[in-house]
DNA sequence: ATTATATTTTAGATTGAACTAACAAATTTT
DNA sequence: AAAATTTGTTAGTTCAATCTAAAATATAAT
């Protein structure tokens, strides 16, 4: 049904954040978040439009399709967890965490997301437990 | 100094694992291993020729350079050590994990890369933690 | 309502990574 | 050693994803 290149998946990203903060995207905004130039952006979602994925005026504004949004918020999901994983328990700084997270995410399956949640659920309930862990990566710290 | 892509990377790993097995890789095993066909071998094989990263004597053999040797083993390490967590720790099973792994290990930093070899650490130092986290994963499955 | 500015699109170029088909070299078989 | 087979290379194509420069449209300012 879909095989969506990380690429287009990110665009989808991007799309879904900026609908959620003003109701609809724009070339220009996606530009600047994408980080590249304006005639890319307009590429990109001809090709997600193609794949009907998203809806585009001319000159004017961005949707994703229900299509698009479902996929989208899988992939944001999973961006998600993975923020939560890298930075909360293996402490990796946010500014790091999340360009390794904006790459996994378009990697990782159904279960492993399930089971990542998993794990950081073990944690929270387990105080105790988090304090040992917590506790073990100080004591054998090497910064990087 | 590098700015590798994925794909090369992926190479250069295939090479090294060649190179364990039978000192030397040739074009038709790495079409095999990459599943592509053996001229796109040949091209990214000049690609690596060209940043350094191996040697191909026309026709014939293909090795590593020290420095693609260099960088294949983090690659691979990466690999190893995603393949363990996702397997070993949250229980995927392996025809899923290793894809996985084989996507991830581009992305992963050198700190997140410690980080997890901390956790396995952690958990194999203390079994009884060990044990708590497997039954919650049991307990709570869900297939898929 | 003109003019100026900002935004978007189009056209054309480049690069990486794959493909097919045709050719060349190496190896194996007879 | 000649023929057949396997392996590797070259040439040319395709596609995604970027870019620059130029043209088109929209928006804002005077």
């Amino acid at each position: 049904m879909n095989e969506l290149s990380s690429t287009l998946e990110d665009y989808l990203e991007a799309i879904l954040l900026l609908q959620y903060e003003k109701e609809v995207a724009r070339v220009k905004d996606l530009a600047k978040i994408m980080k590249v130039k304006p005639s890319s952006v307009t590429a990109a979602i001809s090709r997600l439009v193609a794949a009907n994925y998203a809806e585009h005026e001319k000159y004017g504004y961005i949707r994703l399709t229900a299509n698009g949004k479902r996929i989208a918020k899988k992939v944001y999901s999973k961006h998600e967890i993975l923020v939560q994983f890298l930075n909360d328990l293996l402490g990796i700084d946010e500014n790091t965490a999340i360009p390794q997270a904006c790459n996994i995410e378009h990697y990782i399956g159904k279960n492993t997301k399930y089971r990542l949640i998993q794990l950081l659920k073990f944690f929270k309930e387990n105080p105790d437990i988090e304090k040992l862990w917590r506790d073990y990566l100080v004591k054998n710290n090497k910064q990087s």
